[in-house]
Parts: structure tokens; sequence; C-alpha cells
DNA sequence: GTTTCGGTTCTTTTT
DNA sequence: GAACCGAAAC
């Protein structure tokens, strides 16, 4: 492969380098917030290219699908064309990638469904309902999953973690395991892997089949790892198994941005590599090229209350700076005046609107400030808790290429004759069972069956439908998703919606959006797959909706991961928000993983940072809720930080 | 017996 | 704003 002359000693810096550059054999690539992470492995996978691997050799996995997709394009801008054959993706695409090859060997077909939460959250109150288990007592879906998630996550039984979690014993750890036994044997019978299975499907697939096993590891001459120390066990075994032939496994990763522990990381993945490869290499990488030193000074403080790390210190490059802000107000609403405020001014000292990030512990904290930032007609897009693949339209409409696709996928079934009047759960729950399970649409046989069952009213629409079923395969409709979709919405969607939906001219749009999408995929399978694991449209829906323009951006800290901006603006940094309560109650590493977000939240910044402590919070009923300014406000060093009261600035 | 509608409650973090 | 619950409507 040619790869252009890259001058490695002239973009690099001494430590990237040595990194970029190392010998073949594991090796640990420490790497502190802004110290060119990404640019770092970027170039290794140049270098590696360069060095004449064949990019289909190299394995480059990832925690997020907007990571991946940033290396593989900065990849491209560097190598040119021929590195997409390079293996790149999250570890569930991977996993999926795999699956779709492999999934008959562990008795799935290979058209298996993939839940997102919501249908995960759906299956596991049917099982508790099946079960009869239902009560005020019991634990919501939502636990439940979590609970089967830790259990799955951290290779221990439902029991033991219900145990841990529910310490007075209210909870029965033999009915929790039930209801999870029952979810599993439920999802086997509609062919379906929810996100964990696809990991954990990979993992059993390599334990017990090393001859699928083994044209892997010989195909993966490079394995590199994003964000290691957000690996879970899982994770960190499917990383050990794939390098273990080769050995040349490089993870890239930084142990004081580990976010994740709740849903399974286990940032001594990181701590224990150098004992698990004796010969590892280590690089540390500690230039900071992002922040002024003022607000490194903070982060460094701010991390110093967690001892059990690897040792870094953020060197600064930049020149000297103002200070950080703590901006101290009343309320909610001050706050939200406050930041309005701020944005003002930053705008006035020459920012752009794009140059601003607000980030917030939860969705929630933000409320008050987008109704605010609504009233003042100020735009912001907000990357979302609703995120665009889990709204109810989209769903709904791909409920239909899921039946189409898997024969077995109840839930889809449920939701398509769901929209019928005068079927509601039950209906269609007889239905289902009328039809043996199983709805193969491809079989005119079945569709008279269903046909012949339902109800005048709820027939007449369903015989608008049914022509797409008909011609689905004929047309190859399955390699033309969009086109299924398209004929839907004509034949019965879009009436549906208007009927249904306040906003059914929003949502129609989305659908258009989606089956202009539905283009770059050649098959309806690849479609489905791609945007189960896909969380939001990302990239995509910010370049859409702003025109690249000027808004400011609204966004968890969690999601900020990975992210800069000029200015930063974090909310509500107020004992029992952030820190949240729910978190520091779980378990005692709940502070040392907060404080870490509150370092991430910190080192996002570049330029100016302010921290917004709203003292009362109005509770649900009437009353005020007094709270303390945040633990982390306190920790920093007064001299750090200008320290403000709201309206004194 | 089901569906549908309207009112109430409570918001962590994500693939 | 969506998920849950209870009561009216079919």
């Amino acid at each position: 492969m040619s790869v252009e002359k890259i001058d490695y000693t002239k973009e690099l810096n001494s430590e990237q380098l040595a990194a970029v550059t190392a010998p073949d054999g594991p090796l640990l690539v420490l790497a502190a917030a802004g110290t060119g992470k990404t640019r770092t492995l970027v170039y290794r996978v140049a270098y590696l290219a360069g060095r004449d691997v064949s990019p289909e050799r190299i394995l480059l996995l990832t925690f997020t699908n907007r990571a991946a997709k940033e290396m593989l394009e900065r990849a491209h801008v560097l190598v040119g064309p021929g590195i997409s054959g390079v293996w790149g993706g999250t570890f569930h695409h991977m996993s999926n990638r795999i699956l779709r090859r492999h999934a008959p060997l562990l008795g799935y077909q290979r058209d298996f469904t993939i839940l997102d939460r919501d249908d995960s959250k759906t299956l596991v109150s049917n099982c508790v309902k099946e079960l009869g288990l239902s009560g005020k007592e019991f634990p919501k879906p939502d636990i439940l999953l979590g609970l089967f998630g830790s259990a799955v996550n951290r290779a221990t039984s439902v029991q033991k973690v219900v145990e841990a979690k529910f310490r007075d014993g209210d909870v029965d750890p033999d009915n929790v395991a039930k209801v999870h036994g029952q979810y599993e044997g439920r999802k086997k019978k509609l062919g379906a892997m929810d996100f964990d299975d696809l990991l954990v499907n990979c993992l059993k697939l390599f334990r017990e089949k090393p001859e699928v096993l083994g044209p892997y590891q010989a195909q993966f001459l490079h394995v590199l790892v994003d964000e290691y120390q957000d690996t879970n066990p899982i994770q960190a075994e499917l990383v050990d198994m794939l390098a273990a032939r080769n050995r040349n496994v490089l993870v890239v990763g930084d142990d004081f941005q580990s976010i994740y522990s709740w849903r399974g990381a286990d940032f001594r993945n990181i701590m224990s590599f150098p004992e698990r490869y004796k010969d590892a290499r280590i690089y540390k990488l500690e230039t900071n090229y992002r922040s002024v030193p003022e607000i490194l000074e903070v982060a460094n403080a701010c991390i110093a209350g967690n001892p059990l790390q690897y040792q870094k210190t953020l060197r600064a490059t930049r020149s000297s700076h103002r200070k950080p802000l703590v901006l101290r107000m009343r309320d909610g609403g001050e706050q939200a005046r406050c930041v309005v405020d701020q944005i003002r001014n930053l705008c006035r000292s020459g920012y752009r609107m794009s140059d601003i990030a607000v980030l917030y512990r939860a969705h929630y904290h933000a409320m008050e400030l987008q109704m605010e930032l609504a009233r003042e007609r100020m735009p912001y897009v907000i990357t979302s808790g609703v995120r665009f693949f889990e709204q109810a339209h989209i769903k709904d409409v791909c409920s239909l290429l899921r039946l189409l696709e898997n024969p077995s996928d109840e839930m889809a079934f449920m939701r398509l004759v769901g929209f019928l009047p005068g079927v509601g759960p039950k209906t269609a729950q007889k239905l289902w069972n009328e039809m043996g399970g199983r709805f193969d649409t491809n079989d005119s046989a079945q569709r008279m069956k269903l046909k012949s069952m339902l109800k005048s009213a709820a027939k007449e629409l369903w015989l608008g439908v049914e022509p797409i079923l008909e011609t689905y395969r004929a047309e190859h409709l399955d390699e033309d998703g969009g086109e299924a979709i398209f004929r839907f919405v004509e034949a019965f969607y879009g009436r549906h919606a208007v009927n249904v939906f306040e906003d059914s001219e929003r949502r129609l749009d989305d659908i258009r959006e989606l089956i202009l999408y539905t283009s770059r995929f050649d098959k309806v399978q690849n479609f489905l797959s791609d945007i189960a694991l896909l969380t939001n449209l990302d990239a995509e829906a910010e370049n859409l909706a702003s025109g690249d323009g000027e808004v400011v951006r609204l966004s968890t800290v969690h999601q900020a991961k990975g992210l800069e901006w000029p200015a930063v603006i974090v909310l509500w940094m107020s004992e029992g928000m952030f820190p949240s309560a729910r978190s520091m109650e779980e378990s005692s590493e709940g502070e040392a993983e907060e404080r870490r977000l509150f370092y991430v939240a910190v080192t996002r910044a570049k330029d100016e940072l302010c921290l917004c402590v709203p003292e009362v919070r109005r509770t649900r009923d009437g009353g005020m809720m007094y709270y303390l300014p945040s633990r982390f406000i306190d920790e920093i060093p007064r001299e750090m930080i200008k320290d403000v009261r709201a309206g004194f600035i």
C-alpha cells in the first residue's frame, strides 16, 4: 500500500512519536486529557499501514460511534482511501459483524434482531407480568435490566448482584433471577439479542469454537483499543483473546477519565495491563495542547482527591489566561439567566455560539436553561436524552422492516398490529399466538390467516399494508428498505401519524430523513443492525440541524467526553446534584467516579471555564431544598479561581 | 374484557 | 415528556 510520506518527527511531539513508532508487542499508552490521544492512535494506524500492514489486518476498537467515525476519517485523510479496509468500530459493532457470520453455531439465526434499551424494557416488563411478580415492591424493568447487566458484565450471578444492591433484603434475589431466566428464554425465542448479548455471545463463540477464533487471531496482526479504561471484563477478554496470537495490542486510555463503571467498566483493566502483559511498554502523554494553564491547574487539583491512580500531571503548553470562574447564585432560574448572560458576554469578547458548551451531570439539570434559551431565542442543540432512532415514530416504521426480516420478532409484530383500531396488547398477543408464534410475511397462507382474524375496520387498514409484505422479496425491497418504508407511510403510517401525534409534521420529516439514510445500506439487515447500535445520528444531526452554524451546545458530561470547546459552562455544581446523590449512595467507588466525571468536565475547556453553584431548588411539593456547594468546588484551592456572586461579575 | 383517554409523577450516566 | 395508573368508553 502506498502511503504519502508523513513526517512523523515534525507532526508529533516526542511523547506521541515514541508511542506511534513503538516496536511490536503489547503497548500501554496513558494519555491524559487533551494530549493528542486520538492523534496518536490515528498516526499509529498510518504508521502500521506505512510498514505494509494491510488494513484488514488492523482492528481498531472504540466505545462510541463518534470516536470510530472520527478516527477512520482522520486516518483516511492521512493515508488515503486504502485505509477503509481497517476493521474499525465499537465493541458492539465488531461483535455484531462476527455474530452475523457465525450465529448459527450458537443456535441463533443469522437474521437475529438487536433489541435496544426500549425493546429490552418492554420484554422484561412482559416477563414480570407473566411470572405474576408485578407489584409495588418489585423493581422496575429499568432497574432489573441494570441488575442483569451488572451480573452479565461482571460475570457473577444475578442473585449476588441483587444481594449486594438491596442490602435490607426487601427484594427477593430468586425472583429477580427467575425474571432473568424468563427474559433470556424469551429473547432466544424471539431470535433476539440485547446489547450485552452481543458481547457475551461473541465471547462465548471465541471460547467454545476455537475454529472460529483462530482465523480472527491470525487475521488481526494489530489490535488497537481506544478508551481502554472504560472496558468491562468481557471487552477486556475479547481483546486479550483476539490479540493472544500476535500479541500486538495497543491500548490507549486515561484512568482519570474512567466514568462508565455503572455499566460494568472496570479501570482495573488498565491498571493491571502491565501485569497481564509483562513485556508491555508504557508510554505517557502529559503535554496538554488544549487548555490554558489556569484550567489545567484546577483539573490537576481536583483529581488529586483520587489517590489510587497512575500518576500523571497535565503540563500546559498554552500561555496564561484568566482564572476559571465560580459563579454562585440562588436557584436554577437565576442560573439559567446567568448562563444566558455569560453566553452574551462570551460572544461580545469574540467567541462564536458554537464555541460554547453547557455541560451537566443529568439531562434534567438543563431544563430551566432550555426554557430560558427558548425565551431569549438563543439557538441551541442538545445531545439529546431521546435518541433519534429510539423515537416512537422511527421505531414504528422500523418495526415493519424488522418483522419482514425476522418472522419470529414478536415485539415488532405486536407494535405493528397495535396500530390497527381495536387492537391493543391483548388482541395483538392473541393474534400472535394464533399465528403460531411466527409470522412469515412471505407466506401467503399466513397472510391470509392473519387477514381472516382481523375485524372489519382493522382489516381494511391492513389491506393497505399487505401489498408491501407480498412484494417485499419479489421486488427486492430487502435491498431497499427506504422504498419499503416509503410505501408503508403512503399506505398507512402517514395518516396514522397525523391522528396520533401532535407534531406529526416534524415526525414525518424525520421519517423522510430516515428514508434517505437507508440508501447507504445495500441490505435491510445491515440497516437494522446499524440503527440498533447507533444511538444518535450525532454528526449528521449536528450538521443538518444547524448548518454548522451559530448554536450553543448542551450536553451531559458523559456525552461530552472526547470533545472540546473554547468555553465551557458547568451547571449545578451542588452537593447531591454533582456529585449525584444517587451514585454516592450506590457504591463506595461512587465519589471517585464522580470526581473523575468532574475532571472530564473541566478538561473539555480550552480558554474559559465557568462553574455554576446554585443554592436552592424547588421541590415537587412546592417546598425549598437547600444545597451545599459541591465538594469538588470546595476542593479547589481558592487562589486558583475567581469566586463571584451572580450579579457582581 | 379491552381499549383508550386523561391525569399524575418523576426524572443519571450509554452501547 | 413518557411511563404509569385508574376510570370511562367501546
